[in-house]
DNA sequence: AATTTATGCAACCGCCCGATC
DNA sequence: CGATCGGGCGGTTGCATAAAT
């Protein structure tokens, strides 16, 4: 026979997580490591189904993830590899691996769709043809191939290179380990209700907004009475101190699943991309590619490649 | 200042596929 | 070999906040 039901949906909790249950899902996952989702509401006593506790650790507590706004090169990126893959966020998101599905999936139908619309707007207002797909020489079709492939390898590059530093200079600080998200989660949420004023100057702008913008919505607010509580204990659980080695250990010994980066897996196949690409492909390789420099996939060769496909 | 509308995003829902029994 | 489950994925919803009126 089967296995037994994941849930029974009787007591299960829905709706936003408190700091507690993070606490708890993080300091289950931190003993026993991600997966065997099914076991972590009756270990941990969670009253959360286990597809909720693996999305809460997917999309918010992973180690690795970087909140707060796009870069543009990031945005470019998902343009060209949504137009590449389709709504394959999943796909997309391993090309970007600190960004989750869910984030970049949220990112594109509520600022990106608006943007391609008006660039696309543009473009038939100036009676430019669009581009048919199939007409689409190979010569294009190689170059923009080509693109692709040099923005996977960038996007490998930085996902083996934590210390490598963008052009900004800024990216290194915006990847945390899910402790740090939980505990400035925490601290700014604590600071930024009505009570105090201070600053928190442990936050960075990006996570101050969303601290600020999050804190109704995570449910926090409405667990007043255990703020200092929650605070005390999760520092107890993971101090500061801790939190760089067990953040790099974590990062480095992440499971081949979480690390990885699908470059050109069969499910990356291009499809046949039906969306007219003329502007935008421009814009996408007047910056996208042009800037880039040097990476460290520079021998890949584009021949090499293909046979990936 | 009060109300309405738009926006952003975390979380849920339902489906699919591979694994397990 | 079929039934069932776990995990993953994409689409959608619900709600808090921001912006507009």
């Amino acid at each position: 026979m089967g296995r037994p039901p994941c849930c029974d949906k009787i007591g299960v909790k829905k709706g936003p997580w408190t700091p507690e249950e993070d606490i708890i899902l993080v300091s289950y996952i931190q003993q026993h490591g991600p997966g065997n989702w099914r076991a972590v509401p009756t270990i941990t006593g969670l009253l959360r189904c286990s597809k909720s506790c693996r999305l809460r650790w997917t999309n918010y507590l992973r180690p690795g993830i970087k909140r707060g706004s796009f870069t543009e090169q990031e945005e470019k990126m998902i343009i060209h590899l949504q137009a590449l893959l389709g709504n394959r966020w999943a796909a997309i998101a391993s090309y970007l691996p600190q960004r989750t599905d869910n984030d970049i999936k949220n990112y594109w139908n509520t600022h990106l769709k608006k943007k391609l619309k008006k660039i696309q707007e543009g473009q038939s207002r100036d009676g430019s043809s669009l581009t048919n797909p199939d007409s689409v020489s190979r010569g294009q079709w190689e170059r923009r191939l080509q693109t692709d492939i040099e923005m996977a390898k960038q996007a490998l590059c930085e996902a083996l290179s934590p210390d490598l530093k963008q052009p900004g200079g800024h990216q290194a600080s915006t990847y945390i380990s899910s402790t740090e998200n939980i505990a400035k989660l925490l601290q700014g949420w604590m600071r930024d209700s009505p009570k105090s004023s201070g600053g928190s100057s442990i936050l960075t702008d990006e996570q101050h907004s969303h601290n600020n913008k999050n804190k109704p919505k995570m449910d926090y607010g409405r667990e007043e009475k255990n703020e200092m509580e929650s605070s005390e204990a999760f520092e107890s659980l993971f101090g500061f101190e801790s939190f760089d080695s067990s953040n790099s250990d974590l990062s480095q010994s992440l499971s081949p699943d979480e690390a990885s980066i699908t470059i050109f897996q069969d499910e990356s196949k291009p499809p046949h991309s039906q969306e007219p690409l003329s502007l935008l492909e421009k814009w996408l390789f007047d910056e996208g590619t042009g800037s880039q420099g040097k990476d460290c996939f520079s021998d890949i060769k584009l021949d090499e490649n293909v046979d990936l496909f």
